[in-house]
DNA sequence: TGCGCGATTCTC
DNA sequence: AGAATCGCGCAT
């Protein structure tokens, strides 16, 4: 089952948690469709989390993050490197997950590059081209491991936070 | 109009 | 440990 938008408007951590063991699709420019399931995760999220994008504010580059829940946020990151990110909660407040990493495909900017996934893709729904689904009856039940978000030493004290989610193994 | 830096990855 | 590489946000 394809997940909807409504699996989106719910907390962002709730959200990165329960996106764990989703598989993650893609039907690339070829028309050939690939998946991997969803190891890992982060949260940013909210008008006070330092490390998000949108702690500056809505700007052309964060609109994105405000708006309808399941909307997919790819960035540029290092100028070389792509980040996949899935748009949370509620029109005009600032939140997404970013998608760290998948099954046998570690770090969101190799996940980017494996998935053909590319700032063309920023803004749209997920849908069509890119979806997540549920059905995977295997992927239960494993445990969960949290810790502190990668990169986000800058961000004071929200760089402690425990918003990075990751299928333990 | 210019400058510093980043939610990273690969190589030396 | 250092390079690669460019758009964004803020200062000038």
């Amino acid at each position: 089952m394809k997940l909807k938008s409504d699996f989106f408007a719910k907390n962002t951590l709730w959200v990165a948690k329960n996106l764990l063991g989703k598989r993650l699709c893609r039907k690339l420019r070829s028309g050939k469709i690939i998946s991997a399931i969803i190891t890992e995760t982060e949260a940013y999220q909210g008008f006070n989390d330092k490390a998000s994008h949108a702690h500056k504010g809505r700007t052309k580059r964060t609109e994105v993050m405000f708006g309808e829940p399941g909307t997919i946020y790819v960035y540029l990151i290092y100028g070389m490197h792509c980040c996949l990110n899935l748009v949370c909660e509620k029109m005009d407040y600032p939140a997404a997950v970013l998608i760290r990493g998948v099954e046998g495909i570690n770090g969101p900017g190799r996940v980017c590059k494996h998935f053909q996934i590319d700032k063309k893709l920023n803004g749209k729904k997920i849908g069509g081209e890119l979806w997540i689904e549920d059905k995977n009856k295997k992927v239960s039940g494993f445990m969960i491991h949290v810790s502190r978000r990668v990169g986000v030493d800058y961000a004071g004290e929200s760089k402690d936070l425990l918003w990075r989610f990751m299928i333990k193994n």
